[in-house]
DNA sequence: AGCAAGAATCTCGCTGGGCGAGATAGTGCC
DNA sequence: GGCACTATCTCGCCCAGCGAGATTCTTGCT
């Protein structure tokens, strides 16, 4: 059991875990009459709330990979739906600021409840020792995957 | 820093971590003219080739949630591309089996290779004590989110 | 054996998400 | 004030994926 095989072994099963979050992510989306597109969109609009960072559609479509008519769309369909509004910023009138209703945080927590939940349950099988170092394992690779051009 | 914040953090991280290999998965298949639908079949297939498992189209589209229709024309684009070819089961002649070509096995290596290698690089500065922990957390992660309905 | 029921895959026509190109409105520098 | 630039939106098109149904083969029932 060299590292090399740890690595493989720990890849496999992060890929594992992302086809699965990604079904989790579908099923939800389907089961609200929403697009997976949207659901990365929210928890987009949501991540940038909760940080305070401000949202635009020009961020969102870039995070997203969209250009800007799928943005629009995007945002046409959130709006439509009551989850998001548009707010013409008053420094840059150009810019239109993107406000998460009540309705989209509830729904955000209805998506990651259950997940948080399940992961709780599984770190609390953990000392704090190993708890620390799965976090700091996670923080490495989110790193390491996040600066892969 | 309790068990519940724990958690979140580490539900935050599998999630930027999944949205991040999703963008890599992306990436890949803009280079590579397919689609991103392609390339999740595409890691279906050379899973089922792995462990042995036969792969037909009914088990494709299920694991991808494709219908039939959707499910035949995933097939038609790598089959298009000499990346798949199909083949009738002569015990059941109703199946047909997917067989994945040389160029797909190389396309998945150039796929995972790289992240191999990151992995690799953030499980060298870990201990063989933790390198197991943090085994055995993911496969627990896993675990619970796959048995998730 | 023969036939009905069912399974695996494919074909057809359509919907709509996302793209490229270009229009519109606003900012800031000279 | 005019010019380059930025942010967003509109228009028209393409194609991935869906629903419905056709086709081919298997299997259980009598």
């Amino acid at each position: 059991m060299n590292e090399q095989d740890a690595g493989m072994r720990v890849v496999h099963l992060l890929r594992a875990i992302t086809m699965e979050l990604d079904r989790v992510g579908e099923r939800f989306a389907a089961r609200h009459a929403l697009h997976p597109t949207d659901v990365r969109a929210l928890i987009c609009l949501l991540d940038a709330a909760r940080t305070g960072a401000p949202a635009t559609p020009g961020v969102l479509g870039a995070r997203l990979g969209l250009n800007s008519a799928g943005t629009t769309a995007v945002i046409d369909r959130l709006e439509r739906l009551g989850h998001v509004r548009r707010e013409r910023d008053t420094r840059d009138r150009r810019r239109v600021l993107l406000k998460v209703d009540e309705s989209a945080v509830a729904l955000g927590w209805s998506f990651f409840g259950p997940l948080i939940n399940e992961v709780v349950a599984v770190m609390s099988r953990f000392d704090a020792a190993d708890q620390a170092t799965v976090e700091r394992f996670l923080g490495d690779v989110h790193e390491a995957v996040t600066s892969q051009e």
